[in-house]
DNA sequence: AATTAAATTTCGCCT
DNA sequence: AGGCGAAGTTTAATT
């Protein structure tokens, strides 16, 4: 790895050479890879025994834990992060604990044949973005503004307001303009504040009636009274059901509104 | 490993020589461990983009992936059991693809560097429990026959009768005998018939009234008809219970249980 | 197959 | 630090 601490991997080890990688890793805290036969016990929040079978054993530079059996999406065995671990050969069996506070638990696992063990040090910066769904619901508004409103016409969607971009902009039935804020999560405060932003700034420009309307899965306790002082509205908006309806929409369809026109 | 297949492990390989590794592992429907540098892009109930940095890959024989950062409980990005693969090498890039339908969806994961790629056949016929074994579960009823009904007293723990071992012996608080079958899981039929046979047995030698008891977490349907039939009778015990009971007990008081009086 | 409920849930955000 | 709610939740049990 592109690293100062090289990349340290044992083929079949026996165990004094496997508890010394492990040690290694632990102490300086890079992530540990041990595959090899083992049986696990566990206590705390409830109890479990894990009979002898060959898996995989990694713990991470957190402190977390995961020992994972040749199927399954879970760990069979686990530690959150944050755990203190004890790394010890005996009797020709490498024994690895993990103990952790509050609540008090601990991970005791026992390798009696080590296939492979790896201490590494993973460089990992890439950002992780789960950023669709809420810009599924943008385009969901847009494919069908009925779900936000009955008689909502949507006008552009992320449009340029001074303190940034409002998610959609379009007027209702009565010809009001409609400032929409979209959330794909709880919306807090803040969701309040800034669609009270983009109102207050678009009431500068147009001198007309204008909405804000906080569309979102649902709101933090106290977020529905700032929304009455700010004279805003909440509409209740469910991600999945955006996702529903776009993938019931035909790409032609939805590219229609993406043009330059809409889109600003 | 001991197992016809061998354990295939390279260090540093190139791309096309991690392909070769990664299609031998999915073709043979072994497990395959990825470590390298590697970005992921998914498709499906939501969407989601993993920048570049190293990770490690994991894809199991039920046709489940994930991919571990070096922090976390969690995967960054998975696919629950059922995927179908594609191995490809493009462009000095190894790209693997996991596709799965209902719901449709898809996790794509590219290395452009492999510092550790290993396709293995992890044997692993280990049981795993959570929170009590039987044993524990028998334990409990002895330390606190309570638990089993008000007025229980047990006389013994795996007494030798006939067909087998009765997992608990003892008396209720009208004097009857009792006889208790112990599971740890949902009770099938098998369950209800061996302990009819139990009964039966010692019907045949003693001749005084026996009540048959199966305490499991729950049975499985249509067996309480069959207990009813038998003329046995069912008891709701949660090993969670169980083990609570156990982790509240001192050994002593436990070691006392298990003296050669109560065992025979 | 669809629904419901539990999980050693974990994780993030708000109080 | 504690509590509440969401999750690409998963998983098991039930209808």
């Amino acid at each position: 790895m592109p690293n100062n601490k090289p990349l340290n991997v044992l083929i079949n080890p026996n165990v004094l050479e496997a508890e010394a990688v492990a040690r290694e890793a632990i102490f300086q805290r890079r992530t540990l890879l041990v595959i090899g036969n083992c049986w696990v016990n566990y206590f705390g929040r409830a109890k479990s025994k894990l009979e002898p079978g060959e898996r995989i054993l990694i713990i991470k530079e957190d402190g977390s834990l995961l020992v994972h059996r040749s199927v399954g999406y879970e760990p069979v065995n686990w530690q959150p992060p944050g755990c203190i671990f004890h790394v010890q050969a005996r009797n020709n069996i490498l024994e690895i604990r993990a103990v952790r506070q509050k609540p008090r638990e601990s991970v005791n696992v026992f390798f009696d044949r080590v296939n492979i063990v790896s201490a590494m040090s993973l460089v990992d910066s890439g950002e992780f973005s789960l950023y669709a769904s809420e810009e599924d619901m943008h385009k969901a508004i847009l494919v069908r503004p009925s779900i936000l409103e009955e008689g909502f016409k949507p006008i552009s969607y992320e449009k340029k307001v001074e303190p940034g971009f409002v998610d959609v902009y379009g007027v209702d039935k009565r010809g009001r303009l409609v400032v929409v804020e979209v959330k794909r999560k709880t919306a807090g405060k803040e969701a309040a504040i800034q669609l009270a932003k983009y109102i207050k700034a678009i009431r500068e420009k147009a001198n007309r009636e204008i909405r804000g309307i906080l569309a979102a899965p649902n709101i933090a306790k106290d977020v529905q009274r700032l929304l009455e002082t700010l004279g805003l509205e909440f509409k209740p908006l469910d991600p999945k059901k955006c996702a529903e309806i776009l993938r019931k929409t035909e790409t032609r369809k939805l590219e229609a509104f993406f043009t330059e026109e809409t889109k600003q």
